[in-house]
This record gives structure tokens, sequence and C-alpha cells, in this order.
DNA sequence: TCTGGTACTGTGGTCTGACCACAGGCGGCT
DNA sequence: AGCCGCCTGTGGTCAGACCACAGTACCAGA
């Protein structure tokens, strides 16, 4: 079967040869963040590929989160580099976890690695001293919200997510806090369905919100191994708590 | 037909109905791995939208890694879903790091954390027994050919990104596998780069080969600090040697 | 009957040309 | 001077055409 390598595989396809034109601008410094991309017509017509081709890469780049396309015309007008992560690896993990592709498990054990890292992390940086706090305000500004009475569980989880992700944020890494937004958003639906295996909401409700204040009490301690603890038992705890008791393959 | 002009302004984008329609049928059940998608056609008449349209969403989810697709009829041809992350991680760490969305620290630091839990796992794996020993011995294989004399270095970082990969395949966690993957690739041009900042190739070479026996070693006497202690020095160790002295934004 | 080749069919891959909605800029009108 | 409408260029979408490809059905010959 390797034959069939000597005269297709040799050419790229023509929306593969746009998106490493692009990359290729992107390495070497000619396009950078803000930059405008040249026209979809004067792109097909500088690389001799058609429209077609060209917005096919476009629009991977798009969903990659590498490019911001708008209509009309002005300086806000045509494809714009960007750089949000966020949003594409939220779609990918969404989307492997409904091909089956990640088993929620993984990413729920995944979730435990990097958060346990985050909350050790702000600890530390508590430990040192330094302008962490302000970071971390924010986060303790979701927990204030979190604990308004009357809340639906759906805007109750919607919360929570934010929470997890801004200590990431506070923690200052990129790649983790793209990672576990994508990670969270793989698992939305699950925990969404999961809410109806709870038998008491009110009262996991009130232990979640104590777990999350007890996390945040440990990092402001500095208390790097009691945040991690503490972290690790909340997420574990949670999804022990929601995840069907049959076999389920997605699990 | 006559109202989609109206109906435009509200509707989302024509590729965007595409991906939901597949993503829901694959959250129901009625799509799975393995299974073939309806033509580009059938599908461009099903949904009332253009075939450019259609071929935009099966070009993002070709790139998410989601479907594979094979001209000509048979079997084997159209779009069939598949479910391999590893490349889509690969192609969004590297674009978000060329287009400065990601700088490399982050990147490695990520790596540090992951890596540290793989090795973790694998070592208490080890101590609890069990069949790890056959998944092991696949990165042991490396290690004997990373010890072949004659090795460019090139080929040399080739294989020492197929262990850390084995290791983490050797965990079982496929979130972590594909995300370190992606991780690799995303820093894989600063890495060569790197090479060029090496005084002594040779030397550098049997010390990360030492440092390699020595993670292995680690985890075949079920001495879980001992592995993260010696990946974390070996990854850390390593990107200290090979960082740029000045200041440089992608870093 | 078996075997071999050939035409057919349906697939993705690509290109072309056309039209639309949109948003800004420019110039003429008030 | 200030306002308003045309003009232009952008992405968004669609329709149709052609190509290369791979399996399949069929038919002719041994």
């Amino acid at each position: 079967m390797g034959d069939e390598a000597s005269a297709r595989s040799i050419e790229p396809r023509a929306w593969q040869t746009v998106l490493e034109h692009v990359e290729r601008q992107l390495v070497d410094g000619t396009l950078a963040p803000g930059d405008r991309l040249p026209g979809e017509r004067a792109l097909s017509a500088a690389l001799g590929v058609g429209r077609s081709s060209v917005r096919e890469a476009l629009r991977v780049l798009e969903v990659l989160g590498l490019i911001r396309t708008h209509a009309g015309s002005g300086p806000n007008s045509g494809a714009i580099i960007i750089a949000t992560p966020g949003g594409a690896m939220s779609a990918l993990m969404r989307l492997q976890v409904a091909a089956r592709g990640f088993p929620v498990a993984d990413i729920v054990r995944t979730r435990l690695v990097l958060e346990a890292s985050v909350v050790g992390d702000l600890a530390a940086t508590e430990a040192s001293g330094g302008p962490t706090r302000a970071d971390l305000s924010a986060a303790e500004r979701l927990l204030d919200a979190m604990d308004s009475p009357g809340l639906e569980p759906p805007e109750f989880l919607a919360l929570d997510a934010a929470f997890h992700l801004a200590l990431a944020e506070a923690s200052g890494n990129q790649v983790i806090t793209a990672t576990m937004a994508g990670l969270r958003s793989g698992i939305e639906g699950y925990a969404l369905a999961g809410l109806a295996r709870l038998d008491d909401w009110r009262a996991t409700s009130a232990r979640l919100r104590r777990e999350h204040r007890g996390i945040v009490e440990a990092i402001r301690a500095a208390d790097a191994a009691t945040a991690c603890t503490r972290i690790h038992d909340h997420i574990s705890g949670y999804y022990a708590e929601i995840s069907p008791k049959e076999s389920d393959p997605t699990w």
C-alpha cells in the first residue's frame, strides 16, 4: 500500500499549503498578533489556489483560535491574527469526548494533576510574597457569588467552573489555563447530566462552597501540601458523586 | 429558500450548523467511531447549506482529529469518524506558540507537571504490581536505540520525544498522552534551535541517556518520589541549558 | 467455469464565477 | 460646516463544473 505515495502525496492538499504559508510567516515574524492577513482573493492569487481552499485554511485557523474574521471594511475588517487558545481547546476536548477519544475519567484525572499543581504554585507564590493577592481576590469574588441563595444548579456549576479557571489564571501559566478551560468544557455535559444523580443538592452545594473556601484559605496560608490535598479531594469527591454507577463506555 | 438572506443575520454561520449537526449526532450516539458520514453532497442537501460550507466544517473536523477522509469508493472512502487527538493537539500548540499565544516557558512548566505525574503514577502502579512492565519495555527499547553511536542530534531528539511519549502512553491516560504530544511539538522548533547553544553535545547526550535510565530505574523500583525528582531535574535542566540567555519574547 | 480487463459509479479535491450583507470612506448635497 | 447616500472592498455563501481516484459490476475471452 505504500505505492500510492508516488503521485499524490508529493503535492500537499491546497488548503495545507495555505496553512503552512501562514504558519511560516508566523514563525519568522512576518505575521504577528494584531496584523491583518491579505484578503482571501489576494491570498488565493498569491498562492495559486482557489478561494475555497483559502477559506478552508482560514476556517481551521479560526477554530484554532489564531484569527478572527470580520466582514465589511475598515481597520476591523478582514482576518486578524489573534491568539486565544481557550476556545480551540474547548472545542477539541468537547468533540474528542463526544467521539469517545477521551474517556471522562482521564479528563478528571488530568484536572486533578493540573489543579493540584496550580494551587501548589499559588501557595508557593504566596509564601514568597508578591502581588498575587489581586488575582486571588477575583476567585474570591466568584465564591461570594456562589453564596447567593436561590442559585440554580447550572448557574452554580458555571460559577464553579469560573472559580477553578480563575485559580489557573492566577497561577499565570497560560498553557495550563487554556488546557483547564478545555478540560472543563469537555466534561461540562457530564457534569450537568450528573446533577440528576445527586440526592441532596443543597447539601452538596454547601459542601462545595465550604471546600472552595478551604482551598483558598490554604493558599492564603501558603500551605501548599494542604491546598493540594484539599483540591484533590474536592474534585475527586465531586466526580465520584456524580459518576454513573453502572459501567459507561464514555467514562 | 428565499428567506435565507434575512435569516442569515440571526442564524449561525453555515459551516457551524454542520459542525453542530455532527457533534449532536456524536453525542447522542447516532455517529460513533468507525462510522461513515454522509457524502458531502448529501450533507449539503440535508442541511440546506452549500457544499463549500460542508467542506469547511469537515476540514475543521479533520484538523481536530475527528474524521479521516479518503476519495474513491468502497468501505474506506468518504469521511470516517476517528478519534486521534494527537495531531490536533500538536497543531494547536505549534500554532499558538508561533502566534505568541503560548510562551515556551509555560509549555515547559506544563510538561514538568504532567510528566512528574506520569512517572509518579507509573511507579505507584509498579508498586501495586500489575502488567505495566510490557509498556515500560517499549520505552526501554527507545533508550536502547538512543545508545546507538553516530546518532545525529535531531535523530536523538526524536527518540527522546518518543521516549517521553512512551512513558505517557504507559500511564494509560489518553488526555495526558495527547497533551504531551502537543506540548512536545509546540516546542520542537525551539529544541532544535537550542542545539546550537550546546557547548558539548556528546556530554549532554551522555547525561540525558544516564538520566533517562535513572528515571526508568526509579519507576521499576516503585520509588515515586525519586522518579518525580529525577524527571523534574531532567526536563528543567535540559531547557535551562538550551534556553537563550538574553530575554526572548517567545520564552 | 474461470479469468481478466474495462467501463461505470460515486467519492473527495479543487477551481471558477456569481451574488449577498456588511462597514467604512468619500464626495456631493443641504 | 454638517449630514446623507453612493461606492468600494471585505468576508459569507452558493452553484456548477471538472478532475483523480478506488471499488464494483459486467462482459468478453480462454
